[in-house]
DNA sequence: GTCTATGTACGATTTTCGTCGTACATCGTA
DNA sequence: TACGATGTACGACGAAAATCGTACATAGAC
């Protein structure tokens, strides 16, 4: 019934310590690294390394939660991309600035 | 004896999702908030609100280990600094964009 | 040396996080 | 309807974090 609903925060809502957390573990950096070089991606497609799909449910859910992404479901994936403009707009520069290292080092 | 030794890590040894980490905190967001505007702080007058000693000794140290502060003893009291330039030199921009919001709201 | 101020170290407790297996829900298709 | 593919929800487990009280160490003043 229920088409899949997912939680998001306002732009109001976002902290930035929230924010911080969000990307401050390996996993999650390199997921967001990901989406900055790519795009929307399917959830399945960041499944890259040997990461359980419940364990990339948990981290999308706190990048989602945190307001770092968004989650749309289409069809039978969800498709993930990063809410740039948001995130631009309330934190300037600061995800131009935590990827520019690449974030490959995580 | 010691004439109290700190651990600080090498420049070189600083990774991103640790200092995301020390920095994803509001207590620690607001000293460091502290520090960039009024430069090297005693310990003790970061103290502000109903945190205790050993709280912030906690804070201190997480801070300190993750390279974004440095501790240096000063008689009986430690003085707390930003490691501006390093952090700078390896991820630049990151302190000035976490920063341009005011940390005030954490 | 004693006393006081400033911080640290250690331990205990509670909470949270990261991981993952299993069960369930959704979506498309046959 | 049933089936397979994709993800989520829930629970459990171990590891780490946040908090704070107490004891200890250091530095200066007396």
């Amino acid at each position: 019934m229920s088409p899949r609903k997912f939680f998001h925060p306002d732009l109001a809502d976002l902290t930035l310590h929230r924010v911080l957390f969000a990307l401050s573990d390996p996993t999650r950096l390199a997921v967001v690294s990901e989406l900055m070089k790519t795009g929307e991606r399917a959830s399945g497609d960041l499944l890259a390394e040997s990461v359980p799909r419940s364990t990339m449910t948990h981290h999308l859910k706190i990048l989602r939660e945190a307001g770092v992404t968004r989650t749309r479901p289409e069809g039978m994936r969800c498709l993930i991309s990063l809410r740039r403009q948001d995130i631009d707009a309330r934190f300037p520069g600061l995800l131009d600035a935590i990827m520019a290292h690449g974030g490959a080092e995580a």
